[in-house]
DNA sequence: CGACCATTTGATATGGATCAAGCGATGTGG
DNA sequence: CCACATCGCTTGATCCATATCAAATGGTCG
């Protein structure tokens, strides 16, 4: 079973069907031109793809690659002793991972879906931002969103059930769709392991969203923003 | 009255006379050898006196300048629209604070003690950082400190208030202090605010970690760690 | 001494966790 | 093609940690 979640390691499986190729990637979201650093990864480095749940990279391991996703959704993540999972963080086509300033990850990542990744050796990254500002600087960029990204979950995680799980919403609608149709690729267990929240609170907090008339429900995985004012209301 | 909370934006007061000067300062944690920045700003910056609750900048202002604690301690925080408060960190001798990526900053920043705090302009540094690798270099860590930290934080924040409250204590004393004596310069409702709890469990949590025998309370903000071993197990 | 502010302590309320069961889609083997 | 197991999700009932409301205590400064 290729779906498994005791999978790990096995990095290079032959590409599903469902996966979308570099092609339609690139003609997505995935853009190269006055990226240098996007434009190296490409040129130098490899394409990997790797099935459903299974792992990309482990907490404490060697931080050696750097990662950008071409097609499908990773997620990072950190199982504490007693069992719970934080998820730091979920990325889709276009989104690099697996920045570190240890030598070693402090999460784990896995891909969530069927995905392809583009890896590059990091000590090839560091040499080219040591020679090349424009890289050195989109290095740092991507360091700010990532900062900026942990702060507003900073924000996000002292306030209620409600307003988490509205601010999700709109964060992954700002990430992913111009429109109000949100394809969401994870489960609820991964957003309740992302926003600090039990599975049944989240769903729950769905269906309340649903019954005020502010989203809807079509499939449990897609949702249709109905009303953005009432949920920019309650993220606040 | 220098103290009382509503004063803001009053940036050049005299300094009281319980504020350490720079002298004393210097000698202390606030190195400057072989540290680019840190010389640099020590060159180049001007040192700010903020009495107790001023205001150093606010949220929404371009952010020009980037700021390092010379003593005292500052806040950074937000305030959202229902008046709840999030603080974003506290900043103490030797470290930077300012650091932002947008052209305005995303929180406000208020000395929590008198504080002497080094201003440096934006503009000055980063104009420095194109020229010496070593300065734009240490401005990266210095945003993967940050990054660390935020996530760090994110980790607490799923946490119970037990956890939460013994992981705070852990990382102060990790930053302040090698032995475990620990004087903390900010009020429980700082501590609260900073940990997405109410001040009432804050010091509710504290009492209990006092009665479990983990720590001692001589005053309500000297805290002596008795038992290193018993917090870090509850913050696992 | 007396006013003020920070902190602690007590009593009660509540949001979200936990425990438990039901439901619907998907896939598998007979 | 249907019966059935599985998995992800939803819904219901109850419990508990923390918030909230209220009051007492203690330390500091005029």
């Amino acid at each position: 079973m290729l779906t498994q979640t005791t999978i790990r390691h096995n990095a290079f499986h032959p590409v599903p069907k469902s996966a979308r190729g570099i092609a339609s990637a690139s003609a997505g979201s995935v853009k190269t031109a006055d990226e240098p650093l996007a434009q190296t990864m490409h040129l130098m480095g490899a394409v990997m793809s790797h099935a459903r749940n299974c792992e990309i990279f482990g907490e404490n391991e060697p931080a050696d690659y750097l990662y950008k996703v071409m097609s499908g959704c990773v997620r990072t993540y950190k199982t504490l002793s007693d069992g719970r999972r934080q998820i730091g963080g979920f990325y889709l086509p276009g989104e690099v991972f697996g920045l570190s300033f240890d030598d070693d990850h402090t999460m784990s990542a896995e891909a969530i879906a069927d995905s392809k990744v583009l890896v590059i050796k990091r000590s090839a990254v560091n040499a080219l931002a040591g020679r090349d500002p424009a890289i050195a600087r989109e290095l740092f960029m991507l360091t700010g969103r990532e900062l900026r990204r942990a702060q507003d979950r900073v924000l996000l995680l002292i306030k209620s059930a409600q307003e988490r799980v509205a601010g999700f919403l709109l964060e992954m609608a700002g990430r992913t769709t111009a429109d109000n149709d949100l394809e969401l690729p994870m489960s609820r267990q991964d957003i309740a392991d992302y926003l600090g929240l039990t599975i049944e609170t989240v769903s729950r907090t769905l269906t309340a969203l649903e019954c005020s008339a502010a989203i809807e429900l079509p499939t449990s995985r897609h949702i249709v923003l109905r009303n953005r004012a009432a949920l920019n209301r309650l993220v606040s």
